[in-house]
DNA sequence: CACCATGTTCCTTG
DNA sequence: CCAAGGAACATGGT
């Protein structure tokens, strides 16, 4: 679930019911996700800070706290890596497996599961302040993208995922975004036109956009696990939507169907050792120029 | 068993 | 030193 608009939306979501709470007690399940800060620190930090506010930065969430007896505010760094979920549930209901570590909120419990444990949950900053502009943001100018993009040699496509570029565009939108720019995900990134460095800007920003507001409408599955709408948020989908979002992609994980513009067949090719999705029929640009691999002599 | 998966961070190679 | 590529991380679904 985890690009810009899952993040932005699962954020919508969590401030109005995270706001001003009291995190009375910390339960890590598993340590390493709180990377590089330990157990002890988060607990120390955390026991008795209220929730001021909940936000997001690229693919990041950011909790601001105040300190239970020095109320300096200070931030608690989430991301989701490529499983993660949060949600609160009723004080009483079971954690979930793969649960990384909950909150125990009083009178509800806040809970961060990761089926894969990729995800983050730490007072360490500094990845923040390596991220690129935000696209709606206009530091996001063309004149910004154009000069970044002509400094890479690498395909259009790996350099989205860069998100010292901009942050917040993963696998599925970076190939979405191309698709609706009409530009090859194998051309060079230093070979996009003035142009296809405006397109792809727009599209970067269309495509994030009309996600979240897909997003934002989709039914949420409140109290999942007891069938009460107690105001308690579970951050999924209800039967019968769970293909909601798959739905709405125009070619990521569409291999073999016909596309949606042109007819022709849409590719699956790797790049970086990721998939990507375009179609061969309208996504133009010359292809970066194979490297000879020499052969190896043992 | 094989391969695939929404992300980031190391390590190696060139 | 830098850029680019790949593996690792950990678990589950086809």
């Amino acid at each position: 679930m985890p690009e810009l608009p899952e993040v932005e939306v699962l954020v919508r979501h969590l401030a109005p019911v995270l706001a001003n709470r009291i995190i009375r007690d910390v339960e890590v399940r598993r340590a390493k996700i709180l990377r590089p800060t330990s157990e002890r620190q988060i607990r120390d930090r955390l026991r008795g800070a209220r929730i001021a506010g909940v936000s997001r930065r690229g693919k990041y969430l950011l909790f601001t706290l105040e300190g239970a007896r020095t109320k300096a505010p200070f931030q608690l760094v989430g991301h989701l890596g490529m499983t993660g979920r949060m949600y609160l549930q009723p004080s009483a209901a079971p954690l979930p497996k793969h649960t990384a570590v909950a909150f125990d909120l009083g009178d509800a419990r806040f809970v961060f599961e990761d089926t894969r444990y990729f995800g983050r949950l730490t007072l360490d900053t500094t990845a923040i302040a390596a991220l690129g502009p935000e696209p709606f943001d206009e530091a996001f100018s063309v004149d910004y993208f154009a000069t970044a993009l002509r400094r890479s040699a690498q395909s259009i496509k790996v350099k989205l995922l860069d998100q010292s570029l901009v942050a917040g565009v993963g696998n599925i939108y970076a190939s979405e975004a191309l698709f609706c720019a009409g530009i090859s995900p194998r051309l060079a990134a230093r070979r996009l036109a003035r142009e296809q460095v405006e397109r792809l800007r727009e599209t970067i920003r269309s495509v994030l956009d009309e996600a979240i507001g897909l997003g934002s409408t989709v039914p949420l599955n409140w109290g999942a696990e007891t069938g009460e709408r107690n105001g308690l948020f579970y951050y999924g989908l209800t039967s019968g939507t769970s293909r909601y979002y798959e739905e709405r992609l125009r070619v990521y994980d569409r291999a073999g169907e016909p596309c949606v513009r042109c007819g022709v067949s849409i590719q699956r090719l790797v790049q970086a050792a990721r998939s990507t999705y375009y179609c061969p029929g309208c996504q133009t640009g010359r292809r970066v120029t194979a490297k000879i691999k020499p052969a190896k002599i043992s």
